[in-house]
DNA sequence: CGATTGCCTTGACTTATGTCAAGAAGGGGT
DNA sequence: ACCCCTTCTTGACATAAGTCAAGGCAATCG
């Protein structure tokens, strides 16, 4: 750690602002202090479509520097973050001279690579009330709370993340809410009926 | 690599033999020598979802050696293949020892990471044209031909990689024809337009 | 306290793509 | 050459989800 710490060099950014664009060079990557950073694809009409939230003690943008490629994606604070930046050659070296540190950091990328394989097993073999199921349950687990959750993000984010929109995210809200699974109350989601969301979320049927 | 032969097991396999199902138990990874590997998700309804076709050289089932969970989708041969098989504790203590075995592992992950970012856009922001589009123009620059690509998978396996069935792949086939795009001759395609496929690639419209 | 702003919801409509069913075309094997 | 079996294509239809437009709700700021 000490010797991380040594090549690495502050960043602090503002909420809304960008880290880097897909597309642009990379001479390093960032860990995350503190705060919360998106990472999305844009497509040319604007339609997001986020791959993930990275908060506290996550990497990102670490992919160009072992594929030796530009970003894929882009990055953006979505609260007032703190980053650590480390420059690309000081943090190979680091890694040569230390397996353990290697050995981590195939384990993230690994996770990293099993997360891809879900989400697009979600976009191409899932609809969307399936997929929203299964966040909500995923969330569930993540909060260890089994009756109620609390969103961390926007709904309008939310939609993006599960590769949609708002329109459509709102009325399965609402649809779930009919079929008395949940209940919605501003960021504040309540799970009157966890199995029958586990369910919908395997078979993207609505119980009966 | 006299060092990785020594830990390697033979392993050979027939087409349409299962190498390994998604949720398995993982005590190692494989490389392919020859054939081809098919690495895939399923519904439960029975729809595929293909997430990589890989060929000599390629490494697979590395994601849960460092992970620590099982696989994450199912692989299976799509022709007559041969691989090895490195169990998973060799293989680690090795790369512990070879600083520049694990960056060229760390360099493979990261490359895959980047695909699947590409795949996720593909399912997220772009309609199946485009996505046809984008995988011709890919087999052009792949083969190394402007002018005409040769599928190396099945029509059927293509809707598959693609995100779509095969009806639908049949009717854009047909449609890109009408626009006087491609020329489809079985498994041969003429790209009798191929800036017109870039542009349908990038911004999803069929040109004018 | 009212107003402005951003976010969310709802409705009417369109469209891309999936489903189901039938037939055509191709490739191997006997 | 024939037949079988798989793969592909085509048609008619159903539906999930996107688009466009309007209005509501809530938080923030002067």
């Amino acid at each position: 750690m000490q010797d991380i710490r040594k090549i690495g060099v502050e960043r602090k950014v503002n909420k809304g602002e960008t880290i880097f664009f897909e597309g642009d060079d990379c001479n390093g990557f960032y860990v995350v202090v503190s705060g919360t950073i998106k990472i999305s694809k844009l497509s040319l009409e604007g339609k997001e479509q986020i791959l993930h939230f990275f908060g506290p003690g996550e990497p990102i943008g670490e992919v160009p520097v072992f594929s030796g490629q530009p970003f894929p994606a882009n990055a953006e604070a979505v609260a007032k973050s703190h980053l650590m930046f480390f420059p690309r050659q000081a943090f190979v070296d680091l890694i040569t001279d230390n397996p353990s540190l290697s050995l981590n950091m195939l384990a993230i990328l690994s996770k990293r690579l099993r997360q891809f394989t879900v989400q697009i097993e979600n976009l191409s073999l899932k609809e969307v009330p399936a997929r929203l199921a299964s966040y909500l349950t995923y969330l569930a687990e993540e909060q260890e709370k089994a009756d109620a959750v609390t969103l961390t993000i926007s709904k309008g984010q939310l939609a993006s993340l599960l590769g949609t929109i708002p329109e459509t995210l709102s009325r399965i809200f609402a649809k779930m809410t009919d079929q008395n699974l949940i209940k919605v109350n501003g960021k504040t989601i309540t799970l009157t009926d966890p199995m029958g969301l586990e369910e919908l979320s395997d078979n993207g049927q609505f119980p009966s």
